[in-house]
DNA sequence: TTAAGTGTACCATCACAAATAGTACAGTTA
DNA sequence: TAACTGTACTATTTGTGATGGTACACTTAA
């Protein structure tokens, strides 16, 4: 389910982080459903507890999950995530576009690549 | 011309790097032109030379300046880094574009938000 | 030829963050 | 009670960024 990738130059935790926001955007992880625990996922990816603990807690911080002691971390059910991970996105993307608009593309070709893209 | 931003969590050496590309890009830097030497720079600064030049190897190794022994660092005259560049941006952008289109937005939507950005 | 300016190549050191290792404690559930 | 949860803490190792300093080779201009 997760595959850190030790090439990435990019922390562990950071990478958990991602793939569990991504999980959880897709709705392949639902509300309410209860999270690997930190110390089986720790075992599973062969790696410390402490840096399962870490991810765990900036995805709270993210409100993606929440936490009940003594019982797990599960996943939050708030519908504003979608709303504002797409936010960030389309800031990204514009940021890149203003870039590839100020080197000489034109708005016409970067609407045509998007136009011809496959989801 | 360079500032660094100690705010920023980049390290210093990769803000002028990204400062130089930019540069470079937008015609700023023309082709051969010489760069600020080592020192120079990092006195202008106040940082250590060692932190421009790993910068400089950087630049050199993605191909935006060459090095002459003794005489200095030169913008390279490659008309082909400008292109690189756009395919690395349109590449993101189609990223990111992929993910806000898999959690719900449409691409009628995307595209105006491209259309009315200002350049 | 010489002096001053270039880049380059080291090495040692410090600072910081990521990650590991280990222990202990508190709450929940069967 | 036993076995599972999360949490908190400390100590340590490792890697990278950055600094400080030295030395060397090359180019240019006086």
């Amino acid at each position: 389910m997760i595959i850190i990738d030790y090439k990435d130059t990019r922390p562990i935790y950071e990478q958990i982080v991602d793939k569990f926001k991504t999980l959880i955007l897709h709705g392949a992880l639902q509300p309410d459903e209860q999270m690997p625990s930190v110390r089986n996922l720790a075992m599973e990816l062969s790696i410390n507890p402490n840096t399962i603990q870490k991810a765990y807690a900036e995805l709270e911080r993210q409100g993606f999950i929440y936490t009940v002691k003594g019982r797990g971390n599960f996943v939050s059910g708030d519908g504003k995530l979608v709303e504002e991970r797409k936010c960030e996105c389309i800031q990204k993307i514009l940021e890149l576009a203003k870039e590839v608009l100020e080197i000489g593309m034109t708005k016409i070709e970067l609407i045509r690549e998007i136009e011809q893209l496959q989801v």
